[in-house]
DNA sequence: TGTACATCAGTGAACGCGCGTTCACTGATGTAC
DNA sequence: TGTACATCAGTGAACGCGCGTTCACTGATGTAC
């Protein structure tokens, strides 16, 4: 047994950035931090200590470009609301019909939170820290994937296709998407449908109802 | 400043239970962790340490009653478990109307949820552990509440009050009473709309639908 | 063209913390004789 | 009625762990003169 082998693998140490580059490392960061979140499914395992290592540079580094933890947290945060943001739009965007748009819209949601799970559970699972940084995070998510929503339910009561305050109408669709999404997310084991039939069928319950009219 | 002020304040040890009585503090215990829950609002707060502490004991006397952590958290669930089927189950029993009786149903569900907040987050919206207890709590929720939900929407649909498979139909509606609850647990400093009526307009929705019939 | 120097991009070692868990033990109490 | 003893219901002290964070430092690199 060599010496040195039966202890952790560390990756070779990342070279120094060039004068007027330490950015880079910046972003190296959340790109790793993002990779780990992911390949883990962990938010535990995204510690100081992992990220540096997956990185290749000593934690103190990450203070140089992070006040703390929660602002790196904040920052992989971002870049997964964004995402979640453009394929909805994009998804949205392959339908004319305004309903049926909202329908490819939830649909995308839902297949976002369920293809990347800890992310999602990071952005909408997670216990409200008191942070000033989350209270900006609750700005944006105010504004950028809900507000998107918002205008496409507004546009769909305008055309006459579907009836009530846009705002609620939207708390409401939302809540549906997020449901079957955090529960599919929480309790794998639960003996769950196959999951694009129940995906789709909850998006049409949630527009057309259950109720029998006679 | 007299010595011993300063440091935390421990309550009075407690008494030894007498002979034959150690299945005493089994209570006690899963009593002060449920307080514990609540009172702080974090998962986090519930340790062995704080437990102990809370009931007037030390650490390893936790183990004589439960082989780990993971096995009080659980015996925690399964009272809130329980306490969230008697809740719902009560609250349909209030209409005979069966889909009068789902709204009252969903309506005590989320109340259930938001009036204990840091009980539900770890009934519904924690990671799934890979302990063979998770596995059984798995199939307590298979059982008991949802199992009920499931009965009074079969109901329903025999009545002819409400149309699809009862499995879906519950599958759905759970997922737009955790969603809107999960979310407000979540997210308080979204700007909700007053709470009762969200609630309800949601559960409303979700059975009638949102789409203009011409 | 050469050299002193400020600056930048990090490093190495350590801090204190609270956690779950283990292990050998103790002291009161009921029971057998 | 008295005493030895097994059992029960705990205790006290310690373990190793990984974490976020801090602090004084180093060594390469570009720039001014």
């Amino acid at each position: 047994m060599s010496a040195g082998a039966t202890k952790a693998m560390h990756p070779p140490r990342r070279a120094r950035a060039r004068r007027g580059e330490g950015e880079k490392l910046r972003t190296q960061i959340v790109d790793a931090a993002s990779r780990l979140l992911v390949e883990t499914g962990d938010e535990d395992a995204v510690s100081i200590r992992a990220v540096a290592d997956a990185v290749g540079v000593t934690p103190p580094s990450i203070y140089l470009h992070f006040a703390d933890k929660n602002e790196l947290i904040f920052a992989v945060c971002e870049r997964y609301f964004d995402e979640l943001d453009r394929v909805t739009t994009a998804a949205a965007a392959e339908a004319d019909d305004p309903v049926e748009s909202l329908i490819l819209r939830g649909r995308a949601y839902v297949k976002f939170g369920l293809g990347n799970p800890e992310p999602y559970r990071v952005l909408f699972m997670r216990k409200p820290t008191d942070t000033p940084i989350t209270f900006q995070y609750e700005k944006i998510m105010s504004s950028s994937a809900f507000g998107h929503l918002r205008d496409a339910v507004a546009g769909a009561v305008e055309a006459g296709r579907i009836e009530g305050d846009p705002m609620l109408v939207s708390l409401y669709l939302w809540s549906v998407v997020h449901g079957i999404t955090s529960l599919v997310i929480s309790k794998p084991s639960f003996p769950w449908p196959e999951i694009d039939g129940l995906i789709d069928d909850i998006v049409r319950s949630a527009l057309f109802g259950v109720i029998r009219r006679v």
